[in-house]
DNA sequence: CTGCCATTTTACCGGC
DNA sequence: GCCGGTAAAATGGCAG
């Protein structure tokens, strides 16, 4: 390890903070995403959806038809109907 | 607020030490279960879906229907095509 | 991946038969806790103060985990052996 | 529920870009502080040793915040107010 | 490629 | 009965 008592434990100091402020900012993000689902909420629609529907679009098209084949092999195998 | 010093605090601490028994236990369960996941990984089985499984049966069909349907409905409000 | 059509669905459903019956247990556990709760209030205490300790408790030991945890890096970090 | 078929849709499509905009920048951000323990690391710090101290002062402060609450939980259960 | 850790999502619970 | 916040579960990403 480097030197604790030094330049080292400054600089070290230094890099921790960065990322503490880095962190904040990107908590401060998590926060106006929040916002905006209970906006998106307060005027009617489904938040768990809307999340789906993000998660769905970030998503390549060809892992979501493997998942979905999978998926139905899965439950064929158990028998299971997916209306 | 019941007193602090007495018979009470008695209660209050036999009370919690029995929350805390439990949620142990409950710990186990869990890692038991994450035992299983990790079991049938080894023979091959998607985890994930596996997991998908267990919540689709647990759920109530007419709920599942339900989002499915939510679903539907947003992505075609936003021209995604679902194949 | 395994076979669907074939043993493996056997497989397959007693794996998810085996979590099922654990998530069951879990949740009865999750049951007991909440009857102590409800015991708890209704001899006049404060059940939001007692989640929150039973938080803080369950805290503190992480905490000290944490900081054993960091203690046994710096240590491996130094190339030394912890008794 | 929201009209989907009608001005709700532009509503919606305005409300996903919005988060989708702001997961970018998060996104950013979270690259940024990977690139911060890349330095960290290639100038000799331990990163591993480096992720546990940022928990741990983060855990501190939210154990000192949580401290507080459970202080005023119990002022307010006693009726008292907090200067 | 596997296990671990962080993040994200879901479910729950008490209060209003 | 809803809503907010809090804890649990699950997913995804990274390092070794």
């Amino acid at each position: 390890m480097v030197e604790t008592g030094g330049i080292a434990a400054d600089a070290l100091r230094s890099l921790i903070e960065r990322v503490e402020r880095l962190e904040e900012e990107k908590k401060a993000l998590a926060d106006d995403i929040k916002d905006i689902y209970s906006e998106a909420k307060s005027v009617g629609f489904d938040v768990k959806i809307m999340r789906q529907i993000v998660r769905l679009r970030k998503m390549d098209e060809n892992d979501r038809q493997e998942q979905e084949a999978l998926l139905d092999t899965y439950t064929h195998a158990l028998g299971m109907i997916r209306g």
